[in-house]
DNA sequence: CTGAAAGCGCTTACAG
DNA sequence: CTGAAAGCGCTTACAG
């Protein structure tokens, strides 16, 4: 059996243009010395049929299958479309291909995705990975995704600066009084960007942080997290640690009739596709996907040009911060700007 | 050179245990008659050498590569995830792996996509494409998700019986003025949304639809959709043909100073993260995005298996429509329920 | 410039 | 129950 190809494969075209199966790799490769009608002709012949190379037998040849691997915690993680286009798109320049595999659940489920794309033979994987989970070494190089406090070969978007941008928008607004608002107390992206906050305040300036998980756990306020209360009592910026909190925060403000930006300052993370459709639209922080995407694909693939020679698996790069940029959509705040004289602060 | 890959094969296992290699692939995969005893003994000796079959080599003896592509006209759309997810767990469950392939951009980029998907050897793929867009017969068995609309071979969510389900329940509320909103007039899926909530409409309702996208090419009213001026002019209840939408919807109406759902009703579709996350949380219709990936792999299995017979391209089963579920999380409406007594319609 | 040959790792009839 | 052999489609030294 071994049911063959449909298509047509290099001997065929050899054998219909009289030639041998090496000159016709040559040709469509460009590697081996050939005359330059040959080339033409075997290349017109090629297109003619429709051949399209066959991946297993050059893998099989060549040891490399052309393709990355992309793990991911959550795929129904708002976040991830943004980083899946664009290590997408980096691999697609780098000729590669991008397998998914989704660790949904726990932690053996990421090993075990871990484990189905070394067997489909993936070259090097990018891993974002479940929050607190230690990457072993697999049988392949490996790329993570997260934040600067996971230890080697991992990019990150530099959260704790990323919080500092926020820290000095809301400065320069003239706020004083700030409620972090985050969803998971032991996320280290939250806690980096929580931190940045915190050491960006200015003289004058406090912060107190609300964990919805903690909050949810205590029984929470029913479903609301409190927020008038907040405000009532002289918080005057709600600094949310993702845009999601953010948007649960704008939607819960003004449903208690408080107006923002007018009355209060809303400010997110993540730049997510709500944030610059809602009214009013949200202040947030981006990251540079594309460049941490960028950087990730590359580790991965110098990682896998050198383990040719030096067999086996290679870390990549130190931890690489990559920096968070202000989207500033919140451009007034309660307080009246005291943006350019920041002398405000020490009365 | 050709850089043999890290890991034991078949062969070093054979011979280290004085055996053939057929006889370990046979007791590997379970398949030719090997003895119990060996059986155990390979397979024993193959786990502590931590074997990882080959799959190039697998795919080029059998043919197969076991992957299959999925083409996503844009990651960054909010309901990718979802479905991403939902085909990658249904593939995973048949065996398969899935390389995924952003057709962002025009047609072209689609076209190119695809190829790509053939050159890396899938054994078929789901298309999700872009808008008006038609598959032509790719080399390899083709699954499109997609709307009703779409001739042949595609699973959709029922979009037009989804509207329907919106128009009762907001006539369920008792809502006589009903406004569309809809981002894009040519979406064939926003159009059978919107036709199912007009053919439900019962006697004495009233609907118009606000093209969001007519809206801004004919200058609009700046960044407001205008929706406060619409409640005034008595329409009580938005029905958004995506929760994007409705949370537009929802914010300006909500800045306004107009109360959800005191004032107005705001529904949406799709149930994305944020609809159970904002005050007040949207009503909802949701796709049953794990039948329709479901059907969509399953089609592809099988005609991946029949086409092993008579070779070339097939399409899969005829359009099948998936229900869509009401998901109802803003239960009052302004005018006061007439849920379960619907008598109030004849006045 | 061109071709014959080996071999990547696997599976599968087939023979013993 | 076990093994020898062929062959999937490709690339790459090597010889001519």
């Amino acid at each position: 059996m071994a049911s063959p190809r449909p298509g047509p494969n290099l001997s065929r075209i050899a054998s219909s243009l009289g030639v041998s199966v090496a000159t016709v790799s040559n040709a469509l490769s460009g590697k081996g010395r050939v005359s330059g009608q040959l080339i033409e002709k075997i290349r017109e012949h090629a297109a003619e049929l429709g051949y399209v190379p066959s991946q297993a037998g050059r893998a099989l040849r060549t040891g490399r299958s052309g393709v990355l691997g992309l793990v991911l915690p959550d795929i129904a993680n708002p976040l991830f479309p943004k980083i899946a286009q664009a290590i997408e798109f980096a691999a697609s320049a780098a000729g590669y291909g991008v397998l998914i595999a989704d660790s949904r659940g726990d932690v053996a489920a990421q090993t075990e995705a871990i484990n189905r794309l070394v067997e489909r033979g993936v070259e090097g994987m990018v891993i974002i990975p479940r929050r607190a989970t230690r990457i072993s070494a697999a049988a392949c190089p490996v790329a993570v995704i997260d934040t600067a406090s996971t230890p080697g070969n991992t990019v990150a978007a530099d959260h704790w600066q990323g919080g500092r941008e926020i820290a000095g928008h809301l400065a320069d607004l003239g706020h004083q009084r700030i409620l972090i608002v985050g969803n998971n107390h032991e996320s280290n992206v939250q806690n980096d960007r929580a931190g940045g906050i915190r050491s960006a305040l200015r003289a004058g300036m406090h912060a107190e942080t609300l964990w919805i998980d903690r909050l949810e756990r205590d029984g929470g306020n029913g479903c609301t997290l409190g927020l008038a209360e907040k405000a009532r009592q002289g918080f005057t910026a709600f600094a949310a640690l993702s845009d999601l909190q953010a948007l649960r925060a704008l939607t819960e403000l003004q449903q208690a009739g408080i107006n923002i930006p007018a009355d209060v300052s809303v400010t997110g993370f993540d730049d997510l596709v709500w944030s610059p459709v809602v009214t009013p639209s949200l202040t947030t922080v981006r990251m540079d996907v594309d460049r941490i995407a960028g950087i990730a694909v590359l580790a991965l693939v110098n990682s896998i040009r050198t383990s040719s020679l030096r067999e086996g698996m290679l870390v990549t790069a130190e931890t690489d911060r990559v920096a968070m940029q202000l989207v500033v959509r919140q451009s007034s705040g309660p307080v009246n700007p005291a943006s350019k004289t920041s002398e405000m602060e020490n009365t």
